[in-house]
DNA sequence: CGATATCAAGATCAATTTGTCCGTTTTCGA
DNA sequence: TCGAAAACGGACAAATTGATCTTGATATCG
C-alpha cells in the first residue's frame, strides 16, 4: 500500500531527527536504517530538492534535517517521496459528473483523507518522544546513552 | 496509493453486481468499465480463482458475481487482488522487539488498520444502493431505467 | 595546494506491474 | 455435427519502480 521508497524515506528522515545537530552520512544512515546504501543515497537527494533535508559536501559532511523535527510532519516526507494523490475527479474518462464522485470512488477518497489527516497531523517529533514504545528504528532496546 | 488491477477489479465487481442475474462479457466488462479489454480478462480470471465471481464459458456465457452483492465487501475484492498488507512486525531486520512496533511503524499499520475496518466494513451492494451519489462506474445521469 | 571525504548525477540493470497477442478449450445453437 | 462465441492460458512487450555502479563536483583539513 505504501511505496518501498517512502518507507525509506520515512526511516531515513527519522534517523536524520534522532541525530539532530551532527550530519549524518549517507553510509551512517544506511546502517542504521538498512536501506541499501547507494539507493539511500537517491532517496536522500529526492529529500534534500524537496528542502526537508540539507546536505553539508565534504569531510565530517552529511545530512541534518532542515527544520526542527517538530516542524515536519509525516506528510511532508510522504508527499517529497511519492505524492499521496487523493481522487479529484471521477477516473473513468466519462467526465459527466462535475465534482460529486461515484460512490465507489467517494469512499476509496475518504479512505485517502483518513490516512492523508492522520499523516498531517503527525510530526517526526512525535515519533521520538512517544513514550508507549521503544526507539524508533527498532534498535535492541531503548535509546542509546552515550 | 492503491494499484491500478485493484482499481479495475473494484469496477469490474461494481459493474456486473449492477447487471446481477445475466453474466457479462469481458468485453461488455471492459465497454462499461474503461478496463482494457486484456487485461480486464487477467483480472477476472483472478477474481474467478478467488472465488468471488463465477465464469460460464461458451455462447451467452459470460461472469457473474457467485455471492449476493450484500455479501460481497471492497476488502474481499482487494484481498483477491493485492492483499492489504498489514505491518505485523518490525520492516527491519533487527527483530528484537517482539510485537511492539516502533512509534513510526505503529502509526503507519495504523492507517492501514483503518482502511482495512473501512474497506470490510462496505459491500458492494452498498455503493449501489448509496442515495446520495449517482450510479456507481461515473455513468452519465442516474441509472437507466430500462 | 593536494589529499580525502562527501554529496550529485547519469547510466545501467533487475524486478514488478501493466498491457497485448494468440492459440486452445468449452459451450451453445442452428 | 459444425461453427461461432466465449473463457482460459501462456508468452511476450512496455512502463514503472527498485537498486547498483561509475564518474564528477565540492568542501574540509593538513
Amino acid at each position: 500500500m505504501f511505496s518501498q521508497t517512502m518507507e525509506y524515506a520515512l526511516r531515513a528522515v527519522v534517523c536524520l531527527a534522532q541525530n539532530a545537530g551532527k550530519p549524518l552520512t549517507t553510509r551512517q544512515a544506511s546502517v542504521i536504517t538498512h536501506v541499501p546504501a547507494n539507493y539511500l543515497s537517491k532517496v536522500l537527494q529526492q529529500l534534500g530538492r524537496a528542502g526537508l533535508i540539507a546536505a553539508v559536501r565534504g569531510v565530517g559532511g552529511g545530512y541534518t534535517l532542515s527544520q526542527p523535527a517538530i516542524e515536519v510532519s509525516i506528510l511532508q516526507v510522504i508527499n517529497a517521496i511519492d505524492p499521496l494523490k487523493r481522487i479529484k475527479r471521477c477516473p473513468l474518462g466519462v467526465a459527466s459528473h462535475g465534482k460529486k464522485l461515484c460512490p465507489l470512488h467517494h469512499r476509496l477518497d475518504r479512505v485517502l483523507a483518513d490516512a492523508e489527516k492522520a499523516f498531517a497531523t503527525t510530526t517526526i517529533a512525535e515519533l521520538l518522544a512517544d513514550p508507549s514504545r521503544s526507539t524508533p528504528l527498532c534498535e535492541a532496546g531503548r535509546a542509546r546513552h552515550r
